[in-house]
Formats: C-alpha cells, structure tokens, sequence
RNA sequence: GGUCCAGUGGUGUAGUGGUUAACAUGCCUCCCUGUCACGGAGGAGAUCGCGGGUUCGAGUCCCGUCUGGACCGCCA
C-alpha cells in the first residue's frame, strides 16, 4: 500500500505534508458538515478530518473499517494533549475504504466493557485495542533485551525437543500417542532441564532457550498450562558467579524495558528468614508489615492453641502488629480469620492494645508475665492489632504470610510500579511428604546438595540445604533455579534418597546417569517464567493478558474451543480407543 | 477433588417475592463546522444461563445442572 506513514508518528514537523494512512476507524465524531475519524493502526491514533465535500460520503463508514486516507497535515485549533498526535490532524483530501466491518461485539478501546470471557472469545478484536498491543509489544522487548543479553555474554541458543520421554516425577505431563508405536506415548517437555544438562555434558557452557513449557495441572491467574521459560544453564560457575549474571541481566531488562534503574546486587534471603520474616517462600518486601516470633513469650502458655502448637518439636507462635488497627471490626478481624484458615490455620487469634490493655478472646488465658512480655517483644503501642497463628512452623508462618498479603491488599500498602527483587536462597533439599510417608526433593533432585557427604545425606536429610534459589519480584517468582550434581554416585544416591529403585532409575534416568559418566562439568542455571515476568513488569493482574491466545481457567480455548473431540478415524490411527461409561 | 463469588438487551451493570424488568454504553434515524468520553431529539434491542420445585405470584427463595472467575489441593 502507498502508506507513508503511521498512525502514531505526525507532528508540527510534518505540516503541509501530503500524506496517506492507513488504519481502523477508531471513532467517530459527526457534525453534519464536518466529520471526524480517529484513524488507528499499531502504532498510534491520528484525527482525519471530513470537511463538506467528503462528509456525505464518509457518513456511511463505521467503526472499525479500514480505510486509507490521503491529505495534508495542519495544525489543529484546539490541541489533545492526550495523544502524541494531537497537535495536528489530516485534512482529507479523499479517501477509500479498504474494508467494511461488521458491529463489534466488544468496544476497541483501552477501557473496554467487555468481561475476560468474552474478550478471550474475540481474542482478535481484543488484542486490537492499544493496552493490549502495548502489553505484547512490552513482552516482545524483555524476549529481545534478554536474547540480546545473554548473546553478548556467550550464552548458545540451542533448542530441544518438545515431544519427549516421559518422567513422571513431579508436574502431571501431557502425552501424546505414538501413532508408529502402538501402545507407546511422548511426554510434552516440563521443562528443558535434563537437555539443557546434558548440553552442559556435552561442552557448550553456557546455553539458553526460548523454551515453551506444558504442565498438565490446573490454572490459576499465573499458571498457565503451556508457557515460556528463559532456560538458562552454565558451566564452572558457582553460585553467587551465576547470580551475579542473572542480576546484570534483569538489570538491563529494567532499564531497555521501563527506563527503570534497580540497584544490585539484589537482597538475599535464606528460605528460613523468609518464612520467618514474611510467610512466604516469594515475599512481597515492597512493604513491611514482617512477622514476628512469640515462642518464647508463651513458652509456658495455658492457652490450648499455643500450648498444642509448641507441643511441636517446630511449633511456632507468629505475630503480626497492625500499627493502629485497633478499629478494625469485628467482620474485618474475621474476613483475615478466613484467610489464615483457607491458608493451613486453625484459626486466628486477634488481639488489640487500647488503653493500656491487651484486649481479645484470647487474653484471658494469658498471665501478667506474658503481657508485659507480649508488649516488650512487639514493640506495642496504644492502638495497635495483633494477628497471632501457632502451629509447626512452616504452617503457622505461611498462613500469617496470607494475612500479611491480605492487609496489603485491604490497605493499599504496594504500588504496581513499584519493583522490588530478591533471590530466596538457602532452601532445604527435602521435604518431607505425608502422603507418600517419605522424603521428596524440593526443588528437583538434579539439584547439589550443600553438602559432599553422601552419607549425611541419607542420615539427615530434613537438614540438608541445596544450591537453590528463586528470584522473587514484587511477592512473585519469576525465575527459579539451582546448582546441579555433576557427581554421578550423587545422583544415584540422590534417587536413591527420594525412593527410586535401581530399576526405576535405569528405566527414567539411564541415560542421564549413563551420560555423567564421562567427564561432567561443575554447572547450575535457571529458568526465568517469561509469561509471569511480562505480566509484573507490564502491571498486569493476569498471566491471559501477556499471553496472546491463553486458555481460561477451565483449561479451555474460548477461541478455538479447544479440546475437542476427534475423529475416530484419527483415534484409530494412534491405537486409542474410548471408554464412554 | 474442594471452598467461595458471579451469570439479566450487543457490552457492562441495577433490580433484596408483586404493575409494562431499570441504568450506562454501544447500535439505528434525524439535527449540528471544531470535536476528541462531542452535544441534542427520537428509536430498536432481554422469554433474566438451563431444568425442576416452593408460592396466588419467582430475575428475586430452594434443589439440581451448565458456564465463567478467585482461591485451596496440585504446580519436582
């Protein structure tokens, strides 16, 4: 087309200039005799106006046509400061429609009516409106920035398979039938890790990937069922080398992204103070508001939940002062109750300090000594709330963690724009799961113990700390990552550890433990979650809005409708046969 | 698997047992030469997700079901 420029770009410096756009008609403003259209393309909206002579023959032309204008750039009478263009306008000279459009079942505007649902149904008319090309066009650049990045310090794009053997441990996988053999399946990539590993077995050193990931579990606002990692991995560094690129590199994201300059290096916090401090494994530190531990306040406590929760060899007691919350409700206290519960508690104990006394159900059981005790410890002052969970301590600290994020939430105490990062380091190796009754690895068990006694590791491993570590962002984590064995009497031991039988091993991981055989480098890396990092960094509440085409939280296309039922002739063909009870 | 919330013109909402279901926006027609969330006049458009029940009477109450959303479980 003879475009010759775009919709965003006119200015003073244009003026007199002949000219054609191109775009959508975003709106339009009739005057009888005069006629406005703001035409719109990618890049911006310019206001054409229809004088007389045209004002007949564009009455007929509506919202979202696509039309192609010619005229000469003037100055405007009245200037909008709200848009870059807003200085001048095009004088239409003529015009053709390029194509009609039907009525839109949503408004192409920034500020749209319509509901997710239906905005996900017409995902086309939607990805059309401005804050949402924006969106896309943020994420596009923090691909690029960190593309660029990890290029200029020597880091091989290579790509791995997508269809791949299946390794049931950890996430549910997507399979897919083998149509040549019958009875066999591939797994949808979980993540790239044992390739990227075994890339490092080969010598590349430093790798990275643009990766699509598939993990069959349910959806929340930030998990999707197919998403992208940054899949970052590196040989011969150690743990603290390797931050240290990661942080240049989310550095140089900040600034080419949003102009924004974060210091580094980043806070780090062990896993323990941030269960400690904030509740939470990914602490959101834009705010304070920390916890605080009472153990020691109620060691001798008759009070039943304290009592029983320090019963505990980890019991904990964990408080949380609301500076001047005495006001709150009865109905707010219990909103927060709700909360703790849903998050693992049994319950919340709520406490005021009004009038020199510690008011609240509660009280009652407490002594003089743990009072005063109460008021020392907490700093207390007149006026102030007090949220206490008791339980073992990873429950108790977590379900106060929830609340904390739920004053937050009540109270306004963050700011989108705001970004704060931490690494959370220092997490344990296992964990131990009650279902199965047996110890499971936290991270994954490719991950280096902080430890090279294979023995200590089977005789104590709930004390066994990894070379892992999350990058955290405003209460999320983005990127998460560890320091893997290259040993491999290690890894074997390591198997062994979460209950995997030689045979187990050899049938999953043969080929893994086969490949650390020969001449393995220290190496350790990361994977960055594109799709959550784009939806922080744009200010966005959902992963579906840094996502072009997401599925809803039923796991379903709204677009396409996907899944769907198939063929038999199809299903045929890969062996499958339906069981329609 | 579970908990909670929501489903009413194209879109988004109001409607808390009682007349013809209201409002905003969008849409259509007409008027308007400076708007930019243009304005003015008029108009069309909804069997209130679906099924059953309670009631003289149900958008409203109850049961079931479907759809959507948030969360818990799950996500090595």
């Amino acid at each position: 087309m003879n475009r010759t420029h775009h919709c965003g770009e006119l200015s003073p410096k244009n003026l007199g200039q002949n000219v054609t756009l191109v775009g959508w008609v975003s709106k339009r403003r009739n005057f009888g005799s005069i006629v406005f259209i703001d035409l719109r393309d990618r890049e911006g909206i310019t206001q054409c106006v229809f004088d007389e002579s045209l004002s007949e023959s564009i009455k007929d032309v509506r919202n979202e046509y696509i039309l192609e204008i010619k005229g000469e750039v003037i100055l405007r009478k009245d200037a909008n400061p709200k848009i870059s263009t807003g200085e001048i306008e095009i004088k239409v000279s003529s015009f053709t429609v390029i194509n009609q459009a039907e009525l839109t079942p949503m408004i192409i505007q920034d500020e749209t009516d319509a509901l997710e649902d239906t905005r996900l149904k017409y995902r086309y008319l939607d990805l059309r409106r401005p804050v949402m090309q924006k969106k896309l066009i943020q994420r596009a650049k923090i691909v690029r920035t960190m593309r660029n990045f990890l290029d200029e310090n020597g880091f091989i794009d290579v790509e791995t398979p997508m269809l791949t053997k299946s390794t049931p441990e950890g996430s549910r996988e997507y399979l897919v039938p083998s149509r040549v053999h019958e009875g066999e399946f591939y797994a949808l990539a979980q993540s790239p890790q044992i390739f990227k590993q075994l890339l490092m077995v080969a010598g590349l050193e430093r790798y990275y990937q643009v990766a699509r990931c598939f993990r069959d579990e349910d959806l929340r606002a930030d998990r999707q069922l197919d998403f992208t990692q940054i899949d970052i991995e590196t040989s011969f560094l150690d743990e603290n080398e390797f931050h240290e690129i990661i942080e240049s590199m989310t550095k140089d994201v900040m600034k080419k992204v949003l102009d924004i300059d974060v210091k580094t290096p980043f806070l780090k916090l062990s896993y323990a103070d941030a269960m400690n401090f904030y509740g939470s494994d990914k602490p959101d530190n834009r705010f304070d508001l920390k916890l605080n531990e009472l153990k020691d306040v109620f060691k001798n406590s008759e009070f039943q939940v304290f009592k029983s929760a320090l019963e505990h060899k980890d019991g904990s007691i964990k408080a949380i002062v609301l500076e001047n919350g005495a006001h709150f409700t009865r109905k707010e206290t219990d909103a927060l109750t709700e909360v703790a519960k849903k998050n693992g508690a049994k319950g919340l104990v709520v406490l005021k300090y009004v009038n020199g006394i510690i008011e609240g159900p509660a009280s009652k059981f407490f002594v003089e000594s743990e009072v005063s005790s109460l008021i020392r410890t907490l700093n207390l002052k007149e006026n102030d709330l007090v949220l206490i969970t008791a339980d073992k301590w990873e429950k108790a600290a977590n379900a106060l963690g929830s609340v904390r994020l739920a004053l937050r939430d009540k109270l306004n105490l963050t700011s989108k724009s705001d970004f704060s990062y931490l690494w959370v380091v220092d997490f344990p190796m296992f964990e131990y799961d009650e279902d199965s009754q047996k110890y499971v690895a936290k991270h994954h068990p490719f991950t280096r113990p902080k430890t090279t006694d294979i023995q200590y590791l089977k005789e104590n491993p709930a004390e066994i700390m990894a070379h892992a570590y999350d990058l955290v962002l405003n209460g999320y984590e983005i990127a998460g990552g560890s320091l893997r064995i290259y040993d491999q009497d290690m890894q074997k031991a390591m198997f062994e550890m979460i209950g995997f039988t030689d045979e187990q091993i050899n049938e999953r991981f043969g080929f893994f433990v086969d490949a650390f055989k020969y001449g393995t480098p220290p190496h350790g890396g990361i994977a960055f979650g594109l799709d959550r990092f784009a939806m922080v960094l744009t200010e966005s509440d959902s992963l579906r809005d840094v996502i072009a085409f997401p599925k809803n939280a039923s796991a379903r296309c709204p677009l396409t409708n996907a899944p769907s039922a198939v063929d038999e002739k199809q299903l045929n063909e890969l062996h499958i046969l339906i069981d329609n009870k």
